[in-house]
DNA sequence: CGTCTAGTTGAATTCCGTCAAAGCGGGTGG
DNA sequence: CCACCCGCTTTGACGGAATTCAACTAGACG
């Protein structure tokens, strides 16, 4: 259980490839240094867990490398994904008490992990950081507002091209297999494609299909898409 | 379009209702003081727009008193409840560039508003306030990404049982018509109740009337509501 | 070459939205 | 005081979109 955590080694910050982007871009050296002594490296496989549903919220963590879900299930065991965390995201509940959903990897993934007491302590002495965090979590509030209309009033596929779009940006600005900006890896699954729209997997299916049939995308392998008409594209988002 | 404007006189926190609650709460005398400064105090008939979807955000303010919804609507007119905003909860889009989402007055309200540079300024200075205010968008998050499930993943009849258990435990806790805890006022129309849900109006109609005949609760008139088999009701919520 | 999983396709069903009409209640003016 | 009107709500009939259930296919991997 302790094979994939890497005790803080008082270097890792300076190697590492978000330090620009994260919460502690704004960090002075020693800042870092007394951050660094708190947190710990630790490696996810693809499908693992790092927070659970109801959890009582005992860490936080900054996303170094993959992807990752939050998530959230009904009783009968539908689940919706709350958010997919970056690189350089922020992941956790500062000051609070239970972590409402659930945080899993969806790539093998790297996170920088502090224990929750010692964040909020770091955190409140450390106004710039706080600042940090909440200009992130302003945008990422704005961005789940967004999603709520989405879930909300559009239908199967109104959600699928936004959800395309929006993935093709994400590729691009991030690089993932970028190419020519218009094809891309999705990363996802049809059914985690599914519990991000609301939707059955295989209403995701039919109407992926349909867009591939009507010219608008190609689906080459089963995870790449291409998008050939992002204005038609466009128009079907709204 | 300035009769329903008051010059922040250098008193009105004194007086403020909502002074302990709201993000203001940890200041000093003196902070508040130079707060109270370049805020103004406003009054707003219900159905007033605050702030207008898209705009550029120009202003922040605290809610004193009233109710007011963050909306957001699809090119064809359907609109999305994103949040319904309570007194002391803090409304706008500070550091940001524009708001995302539309404010209107529910009821008759009263707001506390600053001009989003004076605000960002102010807090960036205070991280006192900063922090509350990351509490306070934290907390908001939560919420947000608890109502996401609701919309994604629940059908009608779950939609609606969630909607009045937390609607009656908002009302017993800021004493809107509290009664004995079950029977409260609504303060939403239908269509708003709709546009919260992801539903259409005759939906939220029929399952209301389906929920008064099966016994689970009563409608002594239009807005109001009584709860008559909680436990049944939680039921049906999941 | 067989097995296993993810994805696709099809048919039936159900739930919700749409359109239309009727009911209710509160306010206004005769 | 009553008749009327207006907006909100309820109710009904219908259709369509998405889910459900089930069978089938395509790759991936041993």
């Amino acid at each position: 259980m302790d094979g994939n955590i890497t005790a803080g080694s008082g270097t890792f910050c300076d190697a590492c490839t978000v330090r620009n982007r994260a919460i502690c871009s704004d960090l002075t050296r020693d800042e870092l240094g007394a951050l660094n002594s708190i947190g710990r490296q630790r490696k996810l496989r693809a499908g693992e867990q790092l927070i659970w549903e109801g959890d009582e919220a005992v860490l936080v963590a900054n996303v170094v490398e993959g992807l990752l879900k939050l998530s959230s299930s009904t009783s009968d065991g539908r689940e919706q994904i709350l958010g997919i965390a970056f690189p350089a995201d922020f992941l956790g509940r500062p000051f609070g008490g239970s972590t409402p959903y659930g945080v899993e990897a969806l790539t093998d993934a790297q996170v920088c992990v502090f224990q929750r007491k010692d964040f909020d302590r770091f955190a409140k002495e450390h106004p710039r950081l706080e600042h940090k965090l909440l200009e992130r979590t302003l945008a990422e509030l704005d961005q789940t507002r967004k999603w709520m209309l989405l879930l909300g009033r559009l239908n199967a596929e109104q959600k699928l091209a936004s959800f395309l779009l929006q993935a093709a940006d994400r590729a691009s600005e991030s690089g993932f297999f970028a190419g020519d900006g218009t094809s891309f890896d999705l990363q996802l699954s049809r059914q985690q494609i599914a519990d991000i729209l609301g939707l059955t997997i295989e209403t995701v299916s039919r109407q992926m299909t349909k867009m591939k049939s009507q010219g608008l995308i190609d689906l080459p392998s089963r995870r790449t898409v291409t998008i050939l008409d992002r204005s038609a594209l466009e128009d079907r988002a709204e």
